[in-house]
DNA sequence: CTGAAAGCGCTTACAG
DNA sequence: CTGAAAGCGCTTACAG
């Protein structure tokens, strides 16, 4: 049924060892060779069979990318840039949405997928990756985002606690003295960019009011507004907010408009990760503006380093630039 | 290195052939020995590996999903549901973007991913699957989306003709007169949006001007940004639009916001998706809302009952529940 | 370059 | 239930 190698061999008259070494671009293969071969598996319509390429490479080509939810945009806008730059150096990304289950438990009970993918890149919610040993994952893993890797992973990660500081200072700059901040949770992320914001407000002589830290439930739009809608009940409510990603930003702006109150007016919003949502609504959102391909990139390629075999060298921390976008949300 | 099945078997004291039976829920094993083998898997951590097993099955257990881009909101929300559904079903989805080349030219050449993977749902954009033969394709597949599948494929898709129809109607009920329409393209997509939108208007015995009919250059905010300016620009602008994608709207609305104008007071809009982005947008979005979940629950049922050997039945073609959501941008 | 052969780790008749 | 063996379609030493 399915066309084989043996196959296209036949049909160049060459021996499969030759067709294999065409597909695979090996040297020492004359161009009247190289055509004869191609016009075969032209004529035949063959495709390699990729299971059993791994199954005897031990390798795939496959990688995989392991985010809580694809269809929060700045994850979505991350895929994409990702599943592109691993297209570009030939290979393929498999899309696992771990939907906030304890997702290390998720990478060992899924085994890596029974070995079917070379790699993962892992944007981790849940998971205390200094639990994760290497041996646990047993293939090349590069970790995205603040949690600390630990020394045992490559890592991708933008510099929250300067950004946060960056996005705070800007709401400090125009004026705004009492500063709430949305998504100060138990996450890393929140911890981390909690950081920044308190490091801003202390560089500024301006105090730290607990009262103004709202933990949330999520970084989804809907725990944007409720943090919102509880800052607006505070006897004195703020003049600014720091949301901690573009989500809870544009929840929070929502909350706002059906108060009848407006930003930056009332109260300035910057938010971080610039999805496009945030440049399309009304007012534009300021925000942390992360190079997401620059971090595809070099996410892509420090792990195809590690699957090459560089399994030995020392853990890399790189950190992904990023401006500051002032928009209508916090400019006027 | 890897742990195989012979090494389990060893392990428990059985037969590979009895180590396989338990791992895929073979009858006829008994308790004491499906203990006996899954304490042996879990003492030595083994996973299957999928490449063998495809290769040896000719099924993996993996279903491909091509979308135009993962970064569109309406592809990244559809997507996560498809992947949860056939994550019910135990089967892996690998998303595959196909950016607007000719889908059908990629699908042929990527082979089907050399035979990985066991079916495909197919979002298509430029291709037009009349011209695709089952042939072409060697696996299930099932479109997505107005394209009419031409009696080879299922196909699960939104009566688009009805729901522009539903939504133009809206927009007549509130009491707009001159009705704008943007996207529509070349795609399928514009083509019978159009359709409906049309036969509304000649239902209300309005009359219809071409001028109102913008057709822009794809489907993305930026896009119904600038034809929205191309309509404040006409001598005689509208009073409403139907934009054929949420996207398109949002774009719209930024527009207005920028010329200061506000709907739906001096303009009504309506979109198509109901994405989560207009429901936070400012104003909020009326827009058709079709049921993602029902949509991805039967695009996968559909695909995975044809994989299962139904491949002679007869060509399906479901259509998804929707309702008109009313919201802020014409109501009021 | 060729040709014959082994082996990746499974599943599955086959004989018992 | 067991045990031995074939075979899925590749890649890769090996001998030439």
């Amino acid at each position: 049924m399915a066309t084989r190698l043996s196959d296209v061999a036949a049909q160049a008259g060459v021996s499969v060892k030759t067709v294999s070494n065409v597909i695979n671009d090996y040297p020492h293969i004359t161009a009247r060779t190289r055509a004869k071969v191609e016009a075969a598996i032209a004529a035949l319509g063959y495709r390699p069979n990729v299971s059993a390429r791994s199954l005897r490479k031990g390798r795939s080509d496959f990688i995989a990318l392991a985010i809580p939810e694809m269809a929060s945009p700045y994850f979505a806008e991350l895929g994409a840039e990702i599943s592109r730059a691993a297209k570009r150096r030939g290979i393929t990304v498999l899309i696992d949405q771990t939907e906030g289950e304890s997702a290390a438990e998720k990478l060992v009970l899924d085994g890596m997928r029974g070995q079917l993918i070379d790699g993962i890149i892992f944007s981790p919610i849940t998971t205390v990756p200094a639990k994760l040993t290497v041996a646990d994952i047993g293939k090349p893993l590069v970790l995205l985002g603040e949690r600390p890797a630990g020394g045992q992973f490559d890592r991708v990660a933008v510099n929250s606690v300067q950004a946060s500081c960056d996005a705070t200072t800007h709401l400090i700059s125009i004026g705004r003295r009492r500063i709430a901040a949305i998504g100060v949770g138990g996450t890393s992320t929140g911890v981390v960019r909690r950081k920044g914001y308190r490091k801003a407000l202390k560089a500024a002589g301006l105090p730290h009011d607990p009262a103004l830290e709202l933990a949330g439930t999520g970084y989804h739009r809907e725990d944007g507004a409720a943090s919102m809608r509880e800052l607006l009940a505070l006897p004195e409510p703020p003049d600014a907010v720091f949301c901690f990603n573009d989500l809870l930003a544009l929840g929070a702006l929502r909350t706002l408009a059906d108060a009848g109150l407006r930003a930056p007016h009332d109260i300035a919003v910057v938010g971080f990760d610039d999805i496009e949502d945030g440049r399309y609504h009304s007012p534009t959102l300021s925000t942390i503006s992360p190079d997401k391909e620059w971090l595809a990139d070099n996410a892509v390629a420090l792990l195809l380093d590690r699957i090459a075999g560089n399994g030995e060298a020392a853990h890399r921390d790189l950190t992904v630039p990023y401006t500051l976008q002032i928009r209508e949300s916090t400019a006027g």
